[in-house]
DNA sequence: AGTGCAACTCTTTTT
DNA sequence: GAGTTGCACT
């Protein structure tokens, strides 16, 4: 085969996981090693050289960015990469259920409660308990689902062994399906259930999707698993083409279910798995990285990898002692001030921490000295009250069975349909309609006003959505009989279709946006919350004004007012494009970092208790040190660590000791600047027996090798010394014959495999 | 139903 | 120390 364009930019391993066919495959992509751009090509290779259809291809992702990235960087390479299915996991569920909603018990118009939801509804369904309790069950369920463990599974024990837990989960579930709607763990779970009990579907889909691909599989939880297993059909010789891309050194995710098994046992439950590792890296510079592989190198379940980098050693990371969190925010302050001065962007600086609450000092600080940021992740958008409201009138529009929304609406602004009335309609016909429960059930006067006031609203809210035009209809019935043979569909409602102009003749709206406008404004929430920000100097009226304008690429249907829903209820951060475009500092927590790099990081309150956090046994501690990797690998070109001798915890100052972390990096990959507190030493690798064979089992004679200052050469000859170091001789290209304890040196003599 | 004050809790959180 | 929650009072 002629080299194809865009394979020739392409390393060997990454062209071989690009080409590869014939059986599952398992990429094991290190931090920076081009992993999105190997999938992206692996999708467009496959429709143009395999003769795939893209409507058979499926690629999944945990992020929203993520998918959004691919989707683009694939159809850069292939524009018929736009028809493939390319969606988070939890969207692929929504899409999956919208169509077999009836074999998986949810209304067609179902939307997603969020977690606040789900307490809510734990304490309707079950009053005697408290918020707190709720709260603690909402967690467990949530932790249940991701685990595919259903309220009679005997396994859930393993999640809590509290008998009244199953009650809960029981009755939580019953009340749930009563409303039609789903939550995040339903939108794995129930299309997992919907596979599992139905072969048709099944087969179906085994037809419709040839080629599933993962990304970040390291964060994939059981139920996904399982939802793999089942959409792949590896046990009933589908024939599907599955890859998986992750690195399990960047699992950080178990506390939600995440199952680093999953990515470690996937040979075993893919029979015939290639495997095929990334290591290059072409990010970091070879310093950056030496510190993430001393670090990592402490964890024991790992796959093992070794990162190398594409561009040269580079600046040596530094490591900062500070007094005081006050000396550390200006520190920062002050270094980024300096290379401003030089000319070197804010955009180029990250400061990264482990909880949210370490970024209130930097604002502060930085706000001071005129330094602009953003805080990254902080701020949920759809989480606002306000916003929260008009979520709910739309999310009742499209389902009158929606308990959750209704409670929040019916009596707001105030219209004396209070909490005992609302009670009262929704317990006299759960899983009814509930706008048609308000006109039988029989009230006192001033309650029979308010709830004919509200009905009214409802029903001419709803009476102002159109569905999609019959042509449209019948187009996606043809699509879903056309299903098997070849899944023709539009993935994304597109910005403007002509459905749009002919449905301006049915209304008075030409978007949706225009549609949202007039419901904020006729609930009567826009004087309401006008009022308030009168009162409160807030600026929730703005908000609402953003939210309005979120819809306005949404078709003003039926159809579009569920994407645009699920849009809102899938993501739960609004990217306003003053965030992306401008020069900032970026504030971050380290687990917000996966997936991004930056020119400068710096990694800041480096102590024991704040990172890694107290109270963590074995397994948590090895979780704690992936992040730690992940965050040190982020960096491009400068890394820094700062660590405070105090610091202030819930209002009270305490003395902390260096981040046990500190110490696991070598004095060779780093410089300390500042004083060094008592008894703090950077240790050198613990030399364990089992690396020392290892050692001399990768250096062996005849090893192909590469060195920071020597370039390429192999092993000549290999022994132990007569002080029990292992050496080797090495000849490089280059003509010369060097020495090396590679105990020490592995950094810096790398082992080409 | 809305306000006020005491009590409480305080990781990370792609979806 | 700060932000949230819950209860009591008007």
């Amino acid at each position: 085969m002629s080299e194809l364009e865009y394979l020739s930019v392409l390393n060997d391993e990454q062209k071989a996981a690009v080409v590869h066919s014939g059986s599952s495959l398992l990429i094991l992509a290190g931090a920076g090693s081009g992993k999105t751009r190997v999938i992206t090509t692996k999708i467009a290779y496959l429709i143009q050289q395999k003769n795939i259809s893209p409507y058979k291809i499926l690629a999944v992702t945990f992020t929203k960015k993520a998918a959004q990235e691919m989707k683009e960087r694939a159809v850069k390479i292939e524009q018929n990469a736009q028809y493939c299915q390319i969606r988070t996991f939890h969207s692929f569920g929504s899409y999956f259920l919208r169509r077999y909603y009836a074999a998986a018990n949810v209304d067609k118009n179902f939307t997603v409660y969020d977690d606040d939801d789900t307490v809510t509804l734990i304490l309707k369904a079950n009053p005697s308990i408290t918020k707190k309790q709720a709260t603690h069950y909402a967690h467990l369920i949530s932790l249940a689902k991701d685990y595919c463990l259903l309220p009679d599974d005997p396994l859930l024990d393993s999640i809590s062994s509290e008998s009244f837990f199953r009650t809960v989960y029981e009755q939580y579930e019953n009340r749930l399906r009563e409303t039609g709607n789903v939550d995040f763990g339903d939108l794995i779970l129930l299309p997992y259930l919907v596979l599992r009990d139905n072969e048709n579907i099944r087969k179906s889909v085994h037809n419709q999707f040839k080629v599933i691909m993962v990304d970040e599989y390291q964060d994939s939880n059981v139920a996904q698993f399982k939802l793999l297993e089942l959409l792949s059909g590896v046990k009933e010789n589908s024939g599907t083409y599955v890859c998986v891309v992750g690195d399990d050194d960047q699992s950080i995710y178990k506390f939600r279910g995440a199952e680093v098994q999953n990515i470690l046992n996937f040979q075993n439950m893919f029979p015939n798995t290639d495997v095929i590792k990334l290591e290059k890296n072409y990010r970091s510079t070879q310093e950056i990285l030496s510190c993430a592989q001393y670090v990592v190198e402490n964890n024991k379940g790992r796959l093992g990898k070794n990162l190398i980098s594409a561009r040269g050693k580079g600046k040596t990371p530094a490591l900062v002692f500070l007094q005081t969190q006050d000396d550390e925010t200006e520190f920062c302050a002050d270094i980024i001030l300096q290379s401003a001065k030089k000319g070197i962007p804010f955009s180029d600086w990250a400061i990264l921490y482990r909880t949210n609450a370490q970024s209130l000092g930097f604002e502060t600080e930085f706000m001071h000295k005129k330094i602009p940021y953003q805080v990254v992740g902080a701020l949920k958008f759809y989480d606002r009250e306000e916003v929260k409201d008009i979520i709910s009138w739309l999310s009742f529009i499209v389902n009158p069975k929606d308990e959750i929304s209704f409670r929040r609406i019916a009596n707001k602004p105030a219209r004396g349909l209070g909490e005992k009335s609302q009670d009262k309609i929704v317990e006299a016909g759960l899983g009814k309609s509930l706008l048609d429960q308000c006109k039988n059930i029989s009230f006192s006067k001033k309650a029979k006003e308010a709830t004919e006031e509200f009905v009214k609203l409802a029903e001419s809210f709803i009476s102002l959505l159109p569905d999609l035009m019959e042509d449209e209809k019948k187009k996606s019935l043809v699509e879903s009989a056309l299903l098997d043979e070849n899944a023709e569909e539009e993935i994304e409602t597109p910005a403007e279709t002509e459905a749009d102009e002919t449905e301006k003749e049915n209304s008075s709206y030409r978007n949706l946006s225009d549609y949202i406008k007039a419901i904020v404004k006729d609930s009567g929430l826009y004087e309401y919350y006008k009022e308030k920000d009168e009162l409160f100097l807030t600026q929730k009226v703005l908000n609402l004004d953003e939210l309005i304008n979120s819809a306005s690429s949404f078709s003003y249907s039926r159809e579009g007012l569920l994407d645009f829903l699920d849009h809102v209820n899938l993501d739960r951060t609004l990217e306003t494009e003053e965030n992306s475009s401008t020069d900032k500092v970026t504030l971050i927590t380290l687990h917000n970092t996966k997936g991004l790099e930056f020119k400068r990081v710096i990694i800041t309150g480096m102590e024991s208790g704040i990172f890694p956090r107290d109270g963590k046994d074995e397994a948590d501690m090895e979780e704690e040190r992936r992040l730690f990797y992940v965050g040190i690998t982020r960096a491009m070109n400068e890394l820094y660590f700062t660590s405070c001798a105090t610091r202030k915890l819930y209002g009270h100052i305490n003395y902390t000791n260096p981040s046990l972390f500190l110490n696991e990096l070598d004095s060779k990959c780093l410089r300390v600047l500042g004083d060094v507190p008592e008894g703090f030493t950077l240790v050198k690798q613990p030399k364990q027996k089992q690396a020392k064979a290892s050692l001399s089992e990768k250096y062996c004679k005849g090893a192909q090798v590469y060195h920071d200052d020597w370039g390429y050469g192999q092993i000549i000859s290999a022994k132990v010394s007569d002080e029990g170091e292992y050496t080797v001789k090495v000849a490089f290209e280059t003509g010369g014959i060097k020495t090396f304890m590679p105990e020490y040196q592995s950094h810096s003599l790398l082992v080409i495999e």
